[in-house]
DNA sequence: TGTTGACTTCGAGCATACTCCAACTTGTAC
DNA sequence: GTACAAGTTGGAGTATGCTCGAAGTCAACA
C-alpha cells in the first residue's frame, strides 16, 4: 500500500502519516525504491492508532504506548494496564457528555418556551 | 465576584476568564476601582459557555453564539438551532465513543488471552 | 504612609497536532 | 529519453486555546 492509499484508507493525510512515522508512532516502515510501502500489519497498527486517536488519547500516551509494543512482548502487562485505564477515561467521558447532553436539552427547552411566550404575545391572546 | 471567585467558581485560570473577555464570548463586564465584578448573570452565562466548551465546541462557534446573544432576542431561534446541531453531533459523538469502548474491550481481550497463553506455557502444561 | 497582594493591560510565548514548502528522486506513459 | 505525477527529506509555519511576563494600579491594613 502507498502512502496515499493508505491515508485515504486511515482518513488522515499523507503528511500526518509522515509525521506520525516522524514522532515514533509507526517504526521502519518499508521503502520500495525509497517510497513507503505499508504492510496489512502496519495498517493494522495505524487503525488501533486511530482508534485511541478518535477517543482523545493525546499522541504522547499513544507514543508511550508505541514505544512499549516495539520493546516486545515483556511489555505487555504494561500497555494493557494503559488500556485498562484509558477504558475507564473513556466510560467516563461517556457519562459526562451524556449529563452536559441532558443540560444541552433543558436549554433547548428554555428557548422553546420563549418563542412559545413570544408566540402568544404576537398573537394577543392575552389582550 | 472578584475574577479570582469566578475564575475557581468556573475551574479555570482568571488568565482564561480575561482571555474570554478579550475574544467577546462575554462583553461588558462591570468594573469597580478597575477590577472586574462577576454578576450572578455573568456567571450564569460563563457556565454556560464551559457547559459547551465540555461537549468540545470551538470557542470560535461558541463566540458565534455569544455574538447573537449580545445581539439580542431576535436571534433566539438562529440560536436554538445551533443548540439542537450541536445537540446532534453530541448525541452522535457519544454513540461513537461507545463503539470505540466496545472496540477497546476487544483489544483487552486480546492482550487477556495473550496473557493466559503465557501462562500456560510457563507453568509447563504441555510437556 | 508604606507595604502587601491581588488586580490591571498588552503583547509575547507555548503545547499540540498538524500542514506546508522547497528541492530533489522515482516510476510510469508515451 | 523526456515529461509528469507522486513520492522523498528537513525544517518552517499555522491554528487553537491558553499561559505567562512586565510594568503599573489599587485597596486595605499596620
Amino acid at each position: 500500500m502507498t502512502i496515499s492509499e493508505a491515508a485515504q484508507h486511515l482518513g488522515v493525510s499523507a503528511h500526518t502519516l509522515r509525521y506520525y512515522e516522524k514522532i515514533g508512532l509507526i517504526r521502519h516502515v518499508e521503502r520500495a525504491g525509497g517510497r513507503r510501502v505499508y504492510t496489512s500489519q502496519d495498517m493494522a497498527w495505524l487503525e488501533f492508532i486511530m482508534r485511541l486517536k478518535v477517543t482523545a488519547m493525546p499522541l504522547a500516551r499513544i507514543k508511550k504506548i508505541a514505544d512499549l509494543r516495539y520493546q516486545g512482548d515483556a511489555t505487555m502487562d504494561e500497555r494493557k494496564a494503559m488500556l485498562l485505564s484509558h477504558r475507564e477515561n473513556l466510560k467516563a467521558e461517556i457519562v459526562k457528555l451524556q449529563g452536559h447532553l441532558h443540560a444541552l436539552d433543558r436549554k433547548i427547552d428554555d428557548y422553546t418556551a420563549l418563542q412559545q411566550q413570544r408566540e402568544q404575545r404576537e398573537t394577543g391572546e392575552n389582550t
